[in-house]
DNA sequence: ATTGAAGTTTCCGTATACGATTTTTGCCAT
DNA sequence: ATGGCAAAAATCGTATACGGAAACTTCAAT
């Protein structure tokens, strides 16, 4: 056995098609790509300067991961529909207070301090009015302790319908008197975190989706013109 | 519109990389891959008389999926981790209770005898001391009620950990103790939902988890040098 | 103006080829 | 015989090219 030359990383260098997918996955993840753009192997693969196959790679397994659809004319975000909405929002009543309950008992303070980092942030730009930053740190501190979840196989299973989230959350964050309740209920969550308090963590979590899909329903039903685009997508 | 040649798939004709992935994942599924074979693109790739592009294409998902492990000297069958099975207990448990509540408010009485024949076969196999025949009769059964959930999302999350759940089981069903514990645990459940009774739908197959886990744990005391195996692999 | 059909474009799936990396094999020196 | 080094083989990742299908566009006829 020897360790001579240090193992770097335990798979070597990533592929392209991983930097690929990561990278496109963080811009989906942040919300940098639209309702109706279309990602096309070429152009992917133009902009990072290789070919077809690893842009297509990258490609083919966000769709894997449900990330992306693949239509006939490149590759484009799930149509979400409203049911699928409804459908997640219970999934994460199932899922996110354990997660919570779990990040609670196994963050470190690091982590911590970055999430209040966060809700500050998200406060700030609160009280300045800004929609754009406070959706931007709302978004790092949902990341945040998501990334914290020490059960691999349950963050691998709330990260898969991120995007859905993300494409919800955008919706209700159109209406800045959604902004002081999200910050509240993110500033309760981290308050029971830092408290290692698992059981309130789980509260608040189950308490802040209830809140959110409340939020989305109020949304929807303000702006049912909106809605019926995702069907009619014209 | 001609349908003079038959468009055979509504969704035009699966690709060859979806084909070969299917034909694999049922070899997979049958256990007709050992723990020592590799899978290599070209030999996939000769054996289906294309080339290295499809088959490359369907190991890679199946990689994804979970099925496989990519290394770098062809395509194995995964490690799967203690840790990561204790996981995906959690998981399951958090899952397959509201999944079988629903089931049971949504189930049509054609796929619930179904599920009766699957029950009625694994008791033939059981009786018959079959260890391959209740595999497969347990396999339906599950299988069959999962394709039942109305919830798309949850059923897409469950779906995710099939693999691992299979792999778990093939361990635990080593011993024939535990099939009838299996039987019975089916009916169980099976007999909650032919009355629509969710709160004891959940009950059973909560109650099934935790005597997966306990079978589970039970097997690799019992056989602890296989255990030892997914970490050395030689 | 609307509709339908033919032509064009776009884009995906697949084939083949090449370079890089890792593993194996063979050989030589101690 | 054993250990190490170098050559060879195996296999993966990527590049480029071609064919076909779906969608879009154009244009003419009603």
């Amino acid at each position: 056995m020897r360790f001579a030359v240090a193992p770097d990383q335990p798979t070597g260098a990533p592929s392209q098609g991983q930097i690929i997918r990561d990278e496109l996955l963080g811009r989906l993840q942040r919300g940098e790509i639209g309702i109706d753009d279309r990602l096309v192997d070429t152009a992917v693969a133009a902009e990072f300067g290789v070919s077809r196959m690893p842009a297509r790679d990258a490609l083919k397994r966000l769709v894997h991961e449900g990330y992306l659809e693949a239509t006939t004319r490149g590759f484009m975000l799930p149509r979400v529909t409203h049911r699928e909405i409804l459908e997640i929002f219970d999934l994460r009543r199932l899922l996110e207070p354990r997660a919570v309950a779990l990040v609670a008992q196994a963050i470190g303070t690091p982590q911590l301090a970055m999430l209040e980092k966060c809700l500050a942030d998200a406060r700030h730009a609160t009280r300045l009015g800004n929609t754009e930053l406070m959706f931007k740190a709302s978004e790092r501190f949902r990341n945040g302790w998501i990334d914290a979840i020490p059960n691999a196989s349950l963050k691998q299973a709330i990260q898969r319908y991120m995007t859905q989230v993300q494409a919800v959350r955008m919706l209700t964050f159109r209406d800045p008197a959604n902004h002081p309740l999200i910050v509240d209920g993110n500033a309760a969550l981290h308050e029971a975190l830092a408290r290692r308090d698992a059981v309130a963590a789980a509260d608040h979590i189950l308490r802040f989706v209830y809140e959110g899909e409340r939020a989305y329903l109020a949304a929807v039903k303000a702006d049912l013109k909106h809605m019926s685009q995702t069907a009619k997508s014209a």
